[in-house]
DNA sequence: CCGATTTGACCCTC
DNA sequence: GAGGGTCAAATCGG
């Protein structure tokens, strides 16, 4: 697998450490308590910081060769510059394609999450993850009461971008939406703008809840298969999400959320303002004591495509910092001083 | 007009 | 062969 650029990687690990000390700052704030004002500017400077690493990631993602993410993009029916291949050219070309879908099936990695929708609020529910998503398709399943909806990223065609979801209602409690996430956001989207401004709405938000906005079960726990993935190097779905977990009734790995108990200063801090914003911090801290937890016990030896996995799954409910994330065969050229000293602090 | 949704048909997996 | 997932033409809506 192609490495890192010298260049980049310079700036990603300056990136990433700029965050690093971003962080510390905003903890020596969050222990005498100090004025929400200083917290909201460091924390928009840490998920800034962030966000370029996680950039210049992804633009390296997607111009690599071999990185899952870009292999993903190369695999895909489409081209890079978002053409869809010619089926009038290649008489194989649709029957291939429809044969890559179903290859694709089964590597990508899925995870399903439970949403509550209270109340008729005309939100779009489940639907309105942060995401873009279009509905392709729409079913009766045997057994169930409610039809399963399917939906694809908008940005397949343009950018290739192979995620996908299926949302049906709970039997058991129609209020409650039960999504399957399929394949992880390979796409650029508005989001993260979208994110920051969803973030200070939040933030008003969370003075003032309405029970009727769209409620994610706060349950431990959600379910995260990746069918073709040893076990023991699937992904933690801590990582990608700290939402609900479903029961999984199938052989593929359940994992269950615990408590983040090892992030102290998240567990013990909750004010008006990180309340809203928990969500993705807790994920976020979480995903980098996981993602230590994670090298250690496996010695850093996981094939680089499960660790990408585990990486980049993105949760549609949070803007994982992680989603574009790829890494070279060696996870030490990113410098793993980073991730383990990071998670000291959460 | 263009993008999103609907829906019947097709294909794959089990 | 049944059931689930996707395709693509038709339709809808802004």
């Amino acid at each position: 697998m192609e490495k890192i650029g010298t260049l980049e990687c310079k700036s990603v690990i300056s990136e990433l450490t700029q965050g690093r000390e971003l962080a510390n700052q905003l903890k020596n704030q969050l222990h005498p308590a100090k004025s929400h004002e200083t917290c909201a500017i460091l924390v928009e400077n840490i998920l800034s910081s962030y966000e370029n690493a996680i950039s210049l990631l992804n633009c390296r993602a997607m111009f690599g060769e071999t990185s899952p993410v870009s292999a993903a993009i190369l695999e895909s029916p489409y081209s890079l510059a978002g053409t869809p291949t010619s089926e009038g050219s290649n008489p194989f070309s649709k029957d291939q394609n429809q044969r890559d879908v179903f290859k694709k099936r089964k590597i990508l990695p899925k995870w399903s999450e439970e949403v509550r929708v209270c109340s008729g609020t005309g939100l779009e529910g489940p639907l309105d993850d942060g995401y873009n998503w279009r509905k392709y398709g729409q079913k009766d399943i045997l057994g169930a009461n409610f039809p399963r909806a399917y939906y694809r990223c908008t940005h397949r065609h343009t950018q290739g971008c192979l995620a996908t979801k299926q949302v049906q209602k709970s039997d058991e409690d129609p209020s409650i939406f039960e999504v399957n996430y399929r394949g992880r956001h390979t796409c650029i989207q508005e989001r993260l703008k979208l994110n920051k401004e969803d973030y200070n709405v939040k933030e008003e938000d969370s003075n003032n809840r309405h029970a009727e906005e769209m409620v994610i079960s706060n349950e431990p726990g959600i379910k995260l298969e990746t069918p073709d993935l040893n076990p023991k190097e699937e992904m933690d779905p801590s990582f990608s999400f700290p939402l609900t977990p479903i029961v999984s009734d199938d052989v593929e790995t359940e994992f269950l959320l615990e408590p983040a108990k090892d992030c102290n200063f998240m567990e013990s801090y909750t004010s008006p303002f990180i309340s809203p914003a928990t969500s993705e911090c807790n994920y976020f801290s979480k995903s980098l004591c996981q993602m230590n937890d994670f090298w250690v016990d496996h010695n850093l030896q996981s094939s680089e495509s499960d660790f990408a996995d585990i990486i980049s799954t993105p949760t549609s409910v949070t803007n994982s910092p992680f989603s574009y994330w790829d890494f070279t065969a060696d996870p030490l050229e990113l410098d793993l001083n980073f991730l383990l000293d990071t998670s000291k602090y959460f």
